[in-house]
DNA sequence: TTCTTTGCAAACCTTTTGCAACGGA
DNA sequence: TCCGTTGCAAAAGGTTTGCAAAGAA
């Protein structure tokens, strides 16, 4: 098991990831397009996790686009096809959470129901229990869901 | 592991089932009420997962009463926090889902993503090392959720 | 009588969609 | 020019809330 943490992208990175965007574009038969890119670096820049609407805040907050609501909402499943992001944080409840995906590896998360604070793990232990549940009950395994939910050092202290 | 369903709830078990419905409901200083008990029934005696709208389908469908929507999603916060069924199935999309909690042993998900069947599975290892990873994160555990999501053995030949 | 519960309608919040104007290739 | 993209407003879908009437204790 090991505690991962979210790097922030270098701007190496982010040309990486906005090519691998170019070419689903591409491939896609789709055009290129200032606003989807101007989204794509926030969302790539973002730290943790966010929703559409806290994404479309940092785009504003940038002020090179005036991005609005319905084009982000329009942009993150493409986002998420290309790979740059992904799903995540599937309890959180209101509002569909997306992290970084690209260039980081998989992991899990476990949060802090009191104050909401996000820890990510990597445990490969528990992906080979997945194939074999899996295997087993006659599934190809495609994806998961796998959170925890407790209380932190911190929070066990306060209360 | 094993793979596990869901017992339908006999008239034994609904009774000991309200009961507990009626303990907490006194605890909470509330009132009992014939609405609530009949919306707690359907949710008892539905077999599988189901949302605010199809518990409300079924409760009118058995015609006792005539409960609303409204009334629904009052009830099922209470019957969650009574033990009585639980949050379920997060990653279906379009609506919370539910199942029955009580006098059922705890059990994770594997969903086909083609055609939609869940299959229930308990694997003690996955606790165990969820606890484990918490402890090490310096968390005390108190929940997860964990879903697999494949493709199941008769959508893989039919496709 | 005193609260809780319910029906009902309206409000809410997130996400989707239709359409005309805009913008790449 | 051709077609994808965007802004905008309206709609949609699930859930919540305010309020008066009905129902327990």
């Amino acid at each position: 098991m090991r505690r991962v943490h979210a790097p922030s992208i270098d701007s190496r990175g982010l040309g990486r990831a906005l090519e691998q965007l170019r070419v689903v574009v591409r491939a896609k038969g789709l055009k290129r397009s200032g606003v989807r890119d101007a989204v794509a670096r926030a969302a790539l820049e973002y730290e943790g996790h966010f929703t559409a609407e806290e994404l479309l805040s940092v785009v504003r907050a940038k002020g090179e686009t005036e991005a609005h609501a319905a084009t982000v909402y329009r942009v993150l499943p493409l986002l998420v096809e290309a790979g740059l992001i992904q799903e995540s944080l599937l309890s959180a409840g209101q509002g569909q959470r997306y992290e970084r995906a690209f260039e980081r590896g998989h992991h899990d998360h476990i949060i802090c129901t009191s104050c909401k604070k996000v820890v990510e793990f990597e445990f490969e232990a528990f992906e080979v229990l997945q194939r074999d549940v899996s295997e087993r009950l006659g599934f190809r395994l495609t994806g998961h869901v796998h959170e925890l939910f407790g209380i932190c050092k911190s929070c066990q202290h306060t209360s």
